[in-house]
DNA sequence: CTAGGGTTAG
């Protein structure tokens, strides 16, 4: 039940194949850049581009150097430190820095910069920890942090999903008097309100901004624009364009990748033609990034060929796909269960040198997983030590999860505890996996035994675990034991969500407790948690079958007014019903509306 | 010499 009631709903796969043709035709994308003529040869950017180690050599020599400057003496300025170390910031060797800096330290060297770079290299390895140790140096060394470095720390919080303590940072900042926040403290908030799906809280803070006199430039729209486009809010998305440009902000390929992947999630495709063309004759070029975008996008709704005529658009503009490109097409092959064709773009990766990575791997087993292939899936899992790539918590969820749908239990336990011996810790997705497969296979001792585990381990079961076992217990025809895990969700202050409640809503129902049920479908209303239609689609079925007609009319009325209709296997039940007469014609009318 | 924006898998 839980799948039937799936959480994301995003359109994936053939449905959308059998419902909709692509509007825009290959030629569209084709024709596009056809009036720009001179492009480069392409061979010899590609040897360019495949540079093999890149990062190692400058961080050989990076390294080379500071080796050196610690032996000079005098020792040379902080300055030239400092700025060693903030390029290997930006080549992303964020533990290097760290123990360079701490080599500095022992030797008295570091000013303000430096420490903020430390801070940052700390929040890019998940450690807000060590980040505020950091901070705390700044007193002991009479430093002051400046706005620069709030706003580091912000974005610290902000890439941890700690958005309340991002904005709490934000305030104290300006109410202790540190500092005045400036367009880069506004910006790295607004994301974090962004990524929360708060999009109203972010214009308001952008207007906040404006009002204190910090002009807002194309990064800030940027971020609410893309931040809308992820909601699909994208006429909004389009109004702050126009707002931007009336304000003389001209907009870049940031704010054209953000709005073609939200008109195509939107399933508007003639628009993302129709973007390219207008931010190319603004001579705004589109990049590999945003190619991806689109490529992936193409993919997701299944128009893996017109994704494929994109990449052969990317190649003639001399944009080389790289593993993210052929990733997407990937997926979007395995979505269609062309596994032959899947199998062909890994291949593709694989001669490319060494291109693939867990990514590809993980597609192409999630592929074989989904289309019943679990042998071939398998073959691929043990294909990957031979390239010395190792799984991840992901491989093993895709891989256990495929086991267990095809009854194999045996073989999914053992790759449980594989990724346990490997060092890879399972998540509570791997838990669910397991746990929605013991209920099915009705072993509820041992889903228990693992919810024990769970809770002693530091993985807390979430509100999603829960609800598994709720239903798992209830289809058992535990009811007690169901209700009884139900009401204990508050003490380990987890929240019902919607899913929880139908889930206990069907178990009454399916247990005969009629009038629990409707108390409870109440109770979730008022304590802020709306009935979707899955869930009046369960409590209408579960009243009619136990003949409460009364209680199932007053809810098909609730479910019409709410917008939402009843499901095949309700509609069926009615249809019984009032051809048996059991009706007024009133409901008669009421269902007639519905339909 | 330091901070903010767009992409892929369960």
């Amino acid at each position: 039940m839980l799948k039937m009631m799936g959480s994301s709903s995003r359109r994936r796969g053939m449905s959308c194949l059998l419902h909709s043709t692509p509007v825009v035709s290959l030629n569209n994308y084709f024709g596009l850049f056809h009036s720009q003529s001179s492009k480069p040869s392409k061979s010899q950017l590609g040897n360019l581009v495949r540079d093999p180690e890149p990062k190692s050599t400058s961080l050989e020599h990076a390294l080379k150097v500071f080796d050196e400057m610690f032996n000079t003496r005098p020792l040379l300025s902080v300055v030239r430190f400092t700025q060693i170390l903030g390029n290997l910031a930006k080549m992303k060797h964020y533990s290097v820095v760290i123990s360079l800096y701490k080599q500095m330290r022992m030797l008295g060297i570091g000013n303000a910069y430096t420490l903020t770079i430390v801070i940052n290299c700390y929040c890019r390895l998940n450690q807000m920890g060590f980040s505020l140790c950091v901070l705390g140096q700044f007193f002991k060394l009479g430093l002051q942090p400046d706005v620069t470095t709030f706003t580091t720390l912000i974005n610290g919080f902000i890439r941890e999903e700690r958005v309340a303590e991002a904005a709490r940072l934000f305030s104290k900042m300006v109410e202790e008097g540190h500092c005045e926040p400036n367009v880069v403290t506004f910006t790295t908030l607004v994301k974090g309100f962004c990524m929360m799906g708060n999009t109203s809280a972010a214009i308001e803070l952008l207007r906040k901004m404006e009002k204190s006199g910090c002009k807002a430039d194309v990064v800030a729209y940027n971020t609410i624009i893309d931040g809308l486009c992820k909601d699909k809010l994208v006429v909004d998305a389009v109004n702050l364009l126009s707002e931007m440009i009336s304000w003389g902000i001209a907009p870049n390929v940031f704010t054209y990748t953000s709005l073609i992947y939200g008109f195509c999630t939107l399933g508007e495709w003639e628009e993302a033609p129709r973007l390219l063309k207008e931010m190319v004759s603004q001579n705004i070029l589109p990049d590999l990034h945003l190619f991806n975008v689109l490529v992936d996008a193409l993919c997701k709704e299944g128009m893996v060929v017109e994704a494929k005529s994109v990449v052969q658009m990317m190649i003639q503009r001399d944009i080389e796909p790289d593993p993210i490109t052929y990733n997407s097409l990937m997926d979007g092959y395995c979505l269609r269960g062309e596994m032959d064709q899947a199998k062909k773009v890994f291949d593709l990766l694989v001669s490319k040198g060494s291109m693939v990575n867990v990514r590809s791997y993980n597609i192409l087993i999630n592929g074989y997983c989904k289309h019943k292939k679990i042998d071939e899936a398998n073959k691929v899992f043990q294909d990957m030590s031979r390239r010395k790539l190792v799984p991840n918590t992901i491989t093993y969820n895709t891989l256990i999860d495929g086991f267990c749908k095809a009854g194999r239990i045996q073989e999914a336990e053992k790759l449980f505890s594989q990724m346990q011996a490997c060092g890879q810790h399972p998540d509570l997705r791997t838990y669910a996996i397991l746990l929605d497969d013991l209920c099915n296979s009705q072993q509820l001792s041992t889903a228990l035994e693992l919810l024990r585990e769970m809770e002693a381990s530091k993985l807390e079961p979430g509100i999603v675990i829960y609800t598994l076992l709720i239903d798992g217990l209830c289809k058992a025809g535990e009811i007690q034991s169901a209700r009884h895990l139900f009401c204990g969700l508050s003490s380990r202050q987890l929240q019902p969500d919607v899913r929880t409640y139908t889930v206990m809503i069907n178990g009454l129902c399916n247990g005969g407790l009629i009038v629990e049920a409707d108390k409870l479908i109440r109770e979730m209303e008022e304590r802020g948690c709306s009935p979707n239609v899955c869930t009046y689609n369960i409590i209408i079925r579960g009243f009619i079958k136990n003949n409460e007609i009364s209680r199932a009319t007053a809810l098909i009325q609730q479910m019409v007014e709410r917008g939402f209709s009843a499901d095949a296997s309700t509609t069926e039940l009615i249809v019984d019903l009032l051809s048996r007469d059991k009706v007024d014609q009133a409901l008669l009318q009421l269902f007639k509306h519905s339909l």
